[in-house]
DNA sequence: TTGTAAGCGTTATCAT
DNA sequence: ATGATAACGCTTACAA
């Protein structure tokens, strides 16, 4: 590998003038600059980062931490950052944490010990507290929570604005005519679950419909535990879901289907994520999309910048089949 | 930041002790060993990685370079390279190229810049060809390419069996009693799409069926470039697609149902990828599925290994609703 | 404008 | 078993 001083040797000057050349001081003249470029390219010279890093004591790479990068919300969240990041001369260091706890503590100390210019995460459900992530990052490595976030740490935060989305969600069943509406609530001790359930009661209050807690069904993310909610639901008269995750969403369908009922005719139904699927599908399911790129580009900016305030993310509802008896100026993508 | 000399000014002796106790040499006293170990968590050291990089110059960092992460097959493919590095001590630093050959060359010489241990890569469809591939990893960084290969590139290589899968998928159909079976093939200029072309060729004449060219239908991976080729299969007289992608294959059961054709009964398909929705919608699809975990492991392994040979690793064809009119074990999601 | 020299934190090669 | 020293490749006061 070609170093600066075999540049310098070339050209019978010391490896500090090969250094200002190559990195832009104007303490150079422009002629030996010239000569100092040409020489690189001619040799294939390549700044070896580690060792710039070193001296510098500081990084260009910027870790992320997520629960796993196959989930669309983070593959989506990381390109974002991504986008961000590299256009400011950042590379990205990608660690899951297969949402456990252990994990997530080796991947804070990997990037610790690599010492990288910052963290971008969002925690394990494995993790009750924030407190392993303040004592390995310390006060030196910047630390920006996103989606899941621990509020007593310090620094910057981007979510989303689960209550307005669940409020807009929850009140366009009622539009659409819905009106005994339950919801598959998801797990409490996320402040995420817990803002959607605040919006979904806010919008019933607020339609003068009354909150019916024996149709408010709490630690359903999954398909399955979907599906028997779901049953439940319908056995109380439920007309409607609105559903904090997708997947569950999807077996809120199937019970629906499995009872018999036609959707959107029957029983109404909207998700939260805008998983991939849920357009594909037939009926098309509206969902409550999340925007995870541009929460991605958010966590980066507020890296880039140092602000430590909280972003928030707006949701957008997508009205599809599944909530449109009504109108239907979303027809399924199957002709 | 603590430092090794730190703790060897705190013990009286000097960093080499230090370091050589750290670093598990067996030239120092058990007793300093002890010593040392406990002086470093009382003072909360961890190594610097950046530092001993150099100084070994080496890294324990593997670069992947693939076209988007938030496809399944690559996020996939690099959570199972990810399981069998980080085993091994690496750390993995993904690069996205956004299928752009100028992206591809800035993510090759970033990785070389930081001296990675070793590069996977999936290439840009916009890299016409590896040689920019080799003039920048040169022959210090290993590499491995998987899925999208140029096979005239020396390295370890991860390749589906491509050929064989297809002529399952064809042979599946034919089996299923459809008798005019036309494909979607997608890009020649890529080998995963013409073995598999080459696949469905060879089921049909091994069946003593003919192979019909004016219904091979060439650069349809989209669902609506698929839509469209399937319509013109259909006027063709085509009861069955065999499409080398899934989502070009949701084109084709829409074109299908488009014309009121009922599925599996009039008109059967088969996809490749196993993308998520496929198995969500329907009816259900069938599919060809990759196995991305098993490429990005087995790519992983090859980095370790060394290995120079190039590894098939086998394809899976999902058996669903829409190409199953004799038999039905794999019923769609709703009930 | 350029050179000198020190140092980032670690490890390896000597020597003791 | 430990210490002294140099070196990995680069950057940056400071000096000239």
């Amino acid at each position: 590998m070609v170093t600066i001083s075999d540049i310098a040797a070339a050209l019978g000057v010391t490896p500090s003038t090969v250094s200002r050349a190559l990195s832009g001081s104007p303490r150079v003249k422009e002629e030996t600059r010239l000569a100092v470029e040409q020489m690189a390219a001619a040799l294939g010279y390549e700044r070896n980062i580690v060792a710039s890093n070193l001296r510098k004591g500081k990084s260009d790479i910027v870790g992320i931490i997520v629960p796993r990068i196959h989930r669309e919300f983070f593959s989506n969240a990381i390109g974002g950052a991504e986008s961000i990041l590299n256009a400011a001369g950042y590379n990205v260091l990608i660690c899951q944490t297969h949402e456990q706890f252990d994990a997530e503590v080796k991947a804070l100390r990997t990037l610790r010990n690599n010492r990288v210019a910052g963290v971008l995460m969002s925690h394990a459900i494995g993790s009750m507290d924030g407190s392993h992530i303040l004592e390995i990052l310390g006060d030196r490595i910047p630390l920006v929570q996103f989606d899941r976030v621990f509020s007593e740490l310090p620094g910057a935060k981007v979510i989303n604005n689960n209550a307005e989305g669940a409020y807009q969600a929850t009140k366009h069943l009622i539009e659409q005519g819905y009106r005994h509406i339950g919801t598959l609530a998801g797990y409490m001790n996320s402040e995420a679950y817990a803002a959607r359930l605040d919006g979904y009661r806010k919008a019933l209050m607020g339609s003068g419909l009354s909150v019916d807690e024996s149709i408010v069904f709490y630690d359903t993310i999954l398909r399955e535990t979907g599906f028997d909610a779901a049953m439940k639901a319908l056995e109380a008269g439920c007309d409607a879901l609105y559903c904090a995750g997708d997947f569950c969403a999807l077996g809120a369908i199937q019970a629906a289907r499995s009872r018999g009922l036609r959707i959107p005719e029957d029983f109404g139904v909207v998700g939260t994520a805008d998983e991939s699927f849920t357009a594909l599908m037939s009926p098309a399911m509206s969902s409550l999309a999340l925007n995870p790129f541009e929460m991605g580009r958010q966590a980066a900016r507020a890296f880039l910048t140092g602000e430590e305030g909280t972003v928030v993310v707006p949701m957008e509802l997508k009205e599809r089949e599944s909530s449109c008896k009504t109108t239907n100026n979303n027809p399924t993508l199957y002709a």
